[in-house]
DNA sequence: ACCTAACTTTGAAACGATTCAATCTAGAAT
DNA sequence: ATTCTAGATTGAATCGTTTCAAAGTTAGGT
């Protein structure tokens, strides 16, 4: 079926060890035989088998990016510029999805081992920085993406975001609001927990104000609009009178069902700030105020991590932490 | 470093064979044996090294999925679809973008062809059913997403675009709307070019509209804003009064263009339908008409006709085609 | 013509799993 | 006690590369 390099060695008449110096070290040929050994190639439509490479030389040229959202825009972005940059360094990125699974996460994480990537860039979901610290033991280097690690084991690329949640809450302050409200969830997720807890720390400043957590099962664009439905109920004198959402997601979930609905008008009656600027905020049914990430060049930076910790594995882990930034629309 | 399956004989005192048969065939081995290979196992916390397996076994588990766009909810939709039917299978899916470039959808079927992997799941952005075949010969099957087989070689999932075009048009000819415009491209794209074919023959019944084509070298976000700012310029005599998007990115674009600036209503001055109906398209500035490709139970489809042709090579290709869907909101 | 140094080329030994024919149990049946 | 059988275990061969010491080749200098 498929042709080997003793194929090949045969139809070109040298020997294996020079087929494969023509694959891999193409100088130590002389140029006679390298053109001879490539006609071959042609002919027999040899394609090196990445399995017996893998085997002997060790070393794969695969990095795995595993996120827990690929659905959200921001991480698209993010693996955007991790692929762009994996490409200029001639790695190859496959990306999987762990759907806010922690069983997948864990098959996918053991997958990767099975296959010894090169290495792992990760968006954690679930509690795994035990387990990548095993894997690092074993020889392949994570790097955290948009998320610190806790115990300074791991080179991270974040953003902060609890000056994130601050950022937002003031602005929201500034605007006269004084019920807030802080949709998003789980809690246990470290970027939600930050946020509100930027907006907390914010909160604290201004006496009068009030904040009142909505938590969400998930930091998606249904359980926003659920949300949503739960606050538009609820009598004008406790609603908030500003919505702080986790991301973009669920704001635009919440204005699906606060605007769409026609009963609230935003930000008239209801502010609402979201978190990511993801190309979508342009375009919601109010155009969305935002928190920016630099989402292309957080996976940029990340991969470059990466290299590095692959390159030397005995390289002290490197935190990279971006600033958000304010973007201002019309719904707040 | 990493401990092979010949450490862990050793260790639990039995020969390598067996160590592989309670990976691979416990019901072979007494379970009594099982227990104790168990133990060494997690004492020396052996892991299955798949290059290895893959080189003698021949046979890979993961499957890849691979667009040509992965930032286009459309396709994370159907990934998602993919995965989920992949993980009840028994596989893995790996995702990699093309980013709309032929070179990178090339490099990425090297890839995927060293790597051998059990099949390819593919929404083809440049002209690749050649490399296919050649993919097919050597034991690797495709399954084309989204798009039809030209010769009918490979098994496809698709929507028919062809009437998918012709439900947007008439709506809006039902509409009472006469001056047309297409926005999409390019036009070699043979999603994008189906939908404008079956656009321009709902026209043809209806002697007095007419059908502009404004044709982006791409279709996104940005393309469609871009195109959106040129229609806003044109005088109100020449101007559509209807567009009809190639997706719901390049919609949202040019609502972006027309609407967020204020210069335009829409759909007073001019309707607007898109073609996916992606989850943001609940939410946009106007609530996007569109039409409906069910995502996810394509993607679900495509990897169970790739199972099928993975199990029996020489089985013919199947050719499923689902019907879109109108779904009118305000746009239009 | 001979020596050297620099290139080329060779081929056998890994890499770490799976496979399978052959051997070895242990208990049942005679 | 002996034979039989089904199940359990073994270990060498194999998959397709890369690696590297050794052998072979070439050409330049004397």
């Amino acid at each position: 079926m498929s042709s080997s390099i003793k194929d090949v060695a045969l139809h070109a008449g040298v020997s294996v060890g020079t087929v494969s110096n023509v694959l891999n070290h193409p100088s130590r040929v002389s140029s006679k035989t390298v053109k001879r050994v490539q006609k071959s190639i042609n002919e027999l439509g040899f394609v090196r088998n990445d399995a017996a490479r893998q085997l002997r030389a060790g070393e794969s040229r695969t990095i795995a990016l595993l996120v827990f959202d690929a659905a959200n825009p921001f991480f698209t972005a993010l693996a955007r510029g991790a692929e762009d940059a994996a490409t200029d360094e001639g790695y190859s990125v496959i990306l999987a999805n762990t759907s806010e699974s922690q069983e997948r996460e864990h098959s996918y994480l053991d997958l990767f081992e099975e296959q010894r990537v090169r290495g792992i860039l990760i968006s954690p979901y679930g509690d795994v920085e035990e387990r990548l610290s095993a894997l690092k033991k074993f020889g392949i280097p994570s790097v955290l993406v948009d998320r610190v690690s806790e115990n300074q084991v791991f080179s991270s690329v974040s953003v902060d975001d609890h000056a994130g949640g601050t950022i937002a809450a003031n602005h929201l302050l500034n605007l006269g609001r004084t019920r807030i409200g802080f949709v998003g969830g789980p809690l246990e997720i470290p970027q939600v927990a930050d946020r509100l807890r930027g907006a907390q720390d914010a909160l604290q400043a201004s006496p009068g104000a009030t904040l009142t957590i909505f938590e969400t099962s998930a930091t998606t664009v249904l359980e926003g609009r659920t949300a949503g439905e739960k606050i538009r109920e609820m009598s004008p004198a406790e609603r908030p009178n500003a919505l702080f959402a986790a991301n973009d997601l669920v704001a635009i979930g919440l204005l699906q069902a606060l605007v769409a609905t026609g009963s609230l008008r935003v930000p008239d009656d209801i502010a609402i700030i979201g978190y990511d600027d993801i190309d979508f905020a342009t375009s919601a049914i109010v155009p969305l105020t935002s928190i920016r990430q630099p989402s292309a060049l957080m996976g940029e930076t990340a991969l470059k991590l990466l290299r590095e910790e692959a390159l030397d594995p005995s390289k002290k882990p490197r935190r990279v932490v971006f600033q958000p930034e304010l973007v201002i629309r019309e719904s707040a």
